[in-house]
DNA sequence: ATGGACGTTCGGCATAGTCGAAATGCGTTC
DNA sequence: GAACGCATTTCGACTATGCCGAACGTCCAT
């Protein structure tokens, strides 16, 4: 691990968890010496990966970030391949469809990577981009139920997980034997995990070596729940049908290391 | 500037050309030693910031990108700002609206922040993070015409610019008479100069330190070029309320520095 | 079965980065 | 209006760090 590139790292991070930071906030965080992050930061300002604001001094993220975010989107094979079954799942069911990876790094998140509003909902946010811790929906269970390096993620010594609302899972073991129960139906639920009122449906897209690659899943309202045969159908063929296209040889994709390292 | 921090940079620049690229590859492309391109590779895979195909064993951009851009987005002031008058530009006029940025380092590019779609258009790509070359977009002449640094960047000893169209200006010296132009009107245009059939009408924005923060522009079809005085004033009344909601002292900007430096 | 190509690992040397301290610029206070 | 204080920025020396060459393992094609 280079140093200096890990450390050039943890700056735009922090950039991007505080939104202006000054020099001196910034060494506070890595505590590192205020020089040594200005050699950093004096890098990343030439190529346009942070900014600087003329007044203050202070820093930002720089316009090359959303370059770099644009054309990962535009080589992602789940993303366009997803596009097609999301906009026949909208339709079908009337609800948002969400298509999403799993971010590395500590935390354990999502990121949407598609984003089909609900039909006839007017303005909607583009929500592609977005964050959402991986245990409190279903996009993030589905990941973390087939991805063999997922689950570890989270294993911190049985301290409770982040929660965001009343009903969010804090607890690592009760997660872990969801994640089981996920594996064997090939989909995953949520139910005011996340944000009060939301429920969700999601179910894992593998890719042509077999891993799991994302998920796709419904946005439900309150309303709608739970959802009836005919969307959970839908939503599981279009996940099939995704990960057929995208090479996989079989759905729901294979957990291969270790099958039941738990008691 | 530290060397590790812009070898990996210029990875990921590199990874944001070729989609996907082996090890070799990038090392031949940075005349590096692979060993050495694999550390920096390692470091940054690590973080998330880019993805190693599992089979393959090439990499590509990873969603920690996504993530970095999409903060970007959401810490631009110039950009929220944006939003509710690109609205109205777009009602108005009936056309496309678009709000650009200068990218940093060479090439001299612009890259949009925010996009408003022409309404009643039907479903339209969302255009937000495309990159185009400044010297052939109305966006990017009304940047580079205001911004102090803007026009020295394209200043390569009178070589010609990159060409899209066959309209394109490539000539330095005439796109240079073209600015000075600009910045007495303070509205810059474009005639396929980047893609055939496809005119535009940008304005510039400033900040409260008085500098260029960004531009806003019409996309306008053959069909409706020249456009009216109408769309030309709304879009001037745009782009000066949005400089002064962000706090501009005077609109159109000042230009500072080197008033007439050519002969 | 064998060759080649590619990603990966390891260790020594030297460069390149890190850190302290001083300098500059700016905003604020008295 | 002048001086204080904070913040970013610059500079120089030390040494820890990352760079590179070479060897290993693996996979694919022949």
């Amino acid at each position: 691990m280079i140093q200096s590139v890990d450390r050039a790292v943890r700056i735009l991070t922090a950039l991007q968890g505080a939104r202006r930071m000054g020099l001196g906030e910034l060494a506070a965080q890595l505590e590192l010496a205020p020089s040594t992050v200005h050699g950093i930061v004096r890098t990343l300002l030439d190529h346009g990966m942070i900014a600087q604001e003329r007044d203050s001094g202070r820093y930002r993220l720089g316009p090359a970030t959303l370059r770099l975010g644009n054309v990962y989107l535009d080589t992602l094979e789940l993303r366009s391949r997803s596009v097609p079954w999301a906009e026949d799942l909208a339709a079908r069911t009337g609800m948002a469809v969400r298509t999403a990876v799993l971010l590395a790094g500590p935390g354990g998140d999502v990121i949407v990577v598609a984003h089909e509003p609900r039909p006839g909902g007017g303005r909607q946010m583009n929500e592609v981009g977005i964050v959402v811790p991986a245990h409190a929906c279903a996009l993030g269970k589905a990941l973390l139920a087939f991805d063999p390096a997922g689950e570890p993620a989270f294993d911190t010594a049985g301290e409770p997980l982040r929660s965001m609302t009343g009903e969010t899972i804090t607890d690592p073991a009760r997660l872990r034997t969801e994640l089981a129960a996920i594996r064997r139906v090939g989909l995953a639920t949520e139910a005011e995990e996340a944000v009060l009122g939301e429920y969700g449906l999601a179910a894992p897209v593998a890719d042509h070596s077999g891993t799991i690659a994302g998920a796709i899943g419904l946005v439900v309202p309150q309303t709608e729940w739970p959802v009836g045969p005919g969307a959970t159908d839908a939503l599981r063929a279009a996940a099939r049908s995704i990960s057929r296209e995208l090479g996989a040889p079989s759905w729901p994709p294979v957990v291969r290391d270790r099958p039941a390292a738990s008691a």
